[in-house]
DNA sequence: TGGCTGCGATGCGCGACTAGCATGGCCATC
DNA sequence: GATGGCCATGCTAGTCGCGCATCGCAGCCA
């Protein structure tokens, strides 16, 4: 049995407002026989006469009054499925699962979804802060729809399971004071920092950053820990130390402290990462593109 | 271009459901290549991609967790639709519209409503009294869906515009006292009438009633006018007169008159009648049987 | 690592469906 | 009684949709 054809409560539609199988035709670009069919395939299913037939026209039964309102309401509903979706697509509508480390949430992700937003008032935006394994874990499981994640050159996430969308790398920076012996050099090695105090964010994260690049064995001094970027750079300004900065967590050179580019630290390589096997939603593009837009004012050294 | 197919809906569901095509195939006793097609064609519709292909099974896109959404309530929305007109055709729902002549209305009208309430409880029925002309206008703007009228022999309702539905021919009694020169008789013809008082309803109802058949320029000679039929039948009682009574009014024979056939009085023809052109609601056919069940009670003499 | 298995996509062919054409019947109007 | 408007229907051709078979791909296991 025929179940309902869309097609058939459109042509229903029609004949009801118009009160006429032709003149329903005429606006369908039907013929009028064809309509005539329709109708009677919609009666052969629902089990019931919809129309009386006049000689001028025709009315609406009992039955066809009250599958008239079904109908609206079916066709109405599939209009509205359709404009959602187009929406959705065309960024009318929708939402973006943006997960980003640290580091990124600094500037380079603030700034590219302050771009999409501009862009795309109406997709609701959803940041969330972590490390790159857990957000890796969101990506897959489909808890978020696009990472900022930070890797080592030869260790980026398994590219059988994510997208990978290299944004930059990201140069690792020294912050000495003014008066320092290497506050004129554009760049420097890391072995050259042998010697010196570090002010560290915590008590190992600075042997992370380095620990690809320096001499096994050597182990950075680290004779203060302070946990804000601003405190860190105040005690470096202050000449109790050096530290080290990823060039992303700068928004502006401080003017009281030199920014030195550290030669052979191993850089990080920043991706965006999107679920391998997913289709992303439609904002997902749009935001990669403010990302790469916004990733080389970010790079570019002052 | 294709309309979102009910069916194709349908299928979207069933592959939602089970998060694979193969599936949802098995269930719906088609193919697997039918329902791939049915997808790729909806998502063509749409213009989104509806579905994530993975090794094992399928997953919702963004897109397609919006159109399922959709698609459930229009699916549920045509469940009802058929439920509903089922239920119309069924007689579990609906309603009847009734008019009826004010002597209808005494017995007839409410033993056949009665019957066919109890046998469809769910149909909701209107009554309305009124004249015969009336009632027939309603029945022709579709204001009513039956109409129980009377009407001359040689004068019924026109049969091009309304559908005829002989009930019974309602004979014209007499009331007179016990001890009344005819009380004895089971039959009287209307000229042994002559020279009797009657008791009339209004001033000129019996003259209606008798018009036909008496010979032409012989008037009832009307003394006392009692609208009520208990009224009426005490003033005959009490041997005030006599006073014709139409059959159906009677729904038992007081003890205190006799009632006799007006042998040679035309009958009035008791249609039902409905709209030629119309379909009618369900529960007409249902109320025109219990109207044909009810009928020969009442005319059955004692 | 190579066969195996399960899943979805697709080329091909046939059957069913459906729209169009032409015709016929019915009713109202002139 | 003729005419015109409206709906139903037999017939035909084009289209659509399903099934069959096959292919490609990814994960699994030995």
């Amino acid at each position: 049995m025929a179940i309902m054809q869309v097609q058939g409560l459109r042509v229903f539609r029609e004949v009801a407002r118009h009160g006429s199988i032709t003149a329903a035709a005429r606006t369908l670009a039907y013929t009028q026989s064809a309509v005539s069919r329709q109708i009677a395939a919609l009666e052969a299913d629902v089990g019931a006469t919809l129309l009386d037939r006049a000689a001028r026209g025709v009315t609406l039964t009992e039955a066809g009054r009250c599958l008239l309102d079904h109908a609206d309401a079916v066709l109405d509903r599939l209009d509205v499925a359709r404009r959602d979706i187009a929406a959705l697509r065309d960024l009318g509508a929708g939402r973006i699962r943006i997960g980003a480390f640290a580091t990124a949430m600094a500037a380079l992700v603030p700034r590219a979804v302050a771009a999409f937003q501009a862009e795309h008032p109406a997709v609701a935006v959803h940041l969330v802060e972590g490390l790159t394994p857990r957000l890796l874990e969101r990506i897959a499981d489909g808890d978020a729809d696009i990472a900022v994640v930070s890797s080592p050159p030869d260790d980026p996430p398994d590219h059988t399971r994510y997208r990978l969308h290299h944004l930059l790398d990201e140069r690792l920076l020294v912050a000495v004071p003014r008066d320092h012996r290497l506050a004129r050099r554009r760049q420097v090695r890391a072995a050259e920092l042998a010697g010196e105090s570090f002010i560290a964010g915590s008590a190992d994260a600075e042997q992370t950053l380095l620990r690809a690049t320096l001499p096994a064995g050597w182990t950075p001094r680290v004779d203060i820990v302070v946990r804000e970027w601003t405190g860190k750079l105040g005690c470096v300004a202050a000449g109790l130390g050096i530290a080290l900065v990823p060039a992303l967590a700068v928004r502006a050179t401080p003017a009281d402290l030199a920014l030195i580019r550290l030669r052979d630290a191993s850089v990080r390589r920043i991706h965006a990462v999107t679920a391998a096997g997913r289709t992303p939603p439609a904002a997902v593009p749009a935001l990669l593109r403010q990302l790469r837009a916004a990733a080389p004012t970010l790079t570019a050294r002052r």
